[in-house]
DNA sequence: TCTTGACTTGGAGTTCACTCCAGGTGGTAG
DNA sequence: CTACCACCTGGAGTGAACTCCAAGTCAAGA
């Protein structure tokens, strides 16, 4: 698959595409013997995985140096369930953190709920 | 309470203070008589409320209208009720997000669980 | 054969959200 | 009186994460 497609496929621009294989956030890409990128079964879901962690927030650097561990071989295992441990740890922290935030919202839109429903009797006493 | 103390207090630095109150993200601080900030209880409860709701990701954009539209009065109720619920469903949006990610590192480290459990059979055997 | 279009590269440019800086003011301590 | 300190301002600088650009290559179609 050309970069058109694969850039069309994970709503990445091809800059962005390029930029993380440039500076080892995807493994390197296979290329045909004209130089131009065509992405394999395992290209893809790379691209996925590291589309789908930034997403979530995952800092650049841990991803680069799990594709670097991971480019090491099996000797590497360990350091990459780690690696990938303490991101799950920082990750529920985030979402921990956003939870409160949402009840917070929830309450002041509650309160907010409340001052509609007063205008509305002020409102309805008119 | 003056900057340093607020800035102390909030983990938040005086340029970063003084940034959130130029472009309108904090409403503006009560100044004595030599121009010097000077943060009210009401200062203080903005500064950690954008705090907060920065921490989790809602948009500057998004606070600024806010903070815009608490200084028009009660004639904004049900505006600011509206972009609350909006921003709320945004973050509901993030936070279902992230946690689908995090069940999927949960699995990631699962296997790498197993990958180990196997290598450890392999050690055992030898 | 010429053009078109999808790709290549290295490097420069952009945006966001701060962060730093130079030059200045006012109040207090020695 | 001088020094110092915390604050002020407008504006420049920074780092991260892209994003854009110019110049070039190759293959397929008119």
């Amino acid at each position: 698959m050309r970069m058109a497609e694969v850039s069309a496929k994970f709503e990445l621009s091809q800059d962005t595409l390029r930029y993380y294989e440039r500076i080892g956030l995807i493994p390197p890409v296979n290329r045909n013997n004209n130089g131009i990128r065509e992405y394999n079964e395992d290209n893809l879901r790379w691209v996925e995985f590291i589309k789908c962690m930034r997403s979530a927030g995952l800092p650049i650097e841990a991803l680069i140096e799990y594709v670097n561990l991971f480019q090491q071989g099996d000797c590497t295992l360990s350091a990459r369930k780690d690696l990938l441990i303490e991101q799950r740890e920082q990750l529920r922290l985030r979402i921990e953190e956003m939870v409160q935030t949402m009840g917070r919202l929830d309450s002041k839109i509650e309160n907010y709920g409340q001052s509609l429903h007063e205008t509305e009797k002020a409102l309805s006493r008119s």
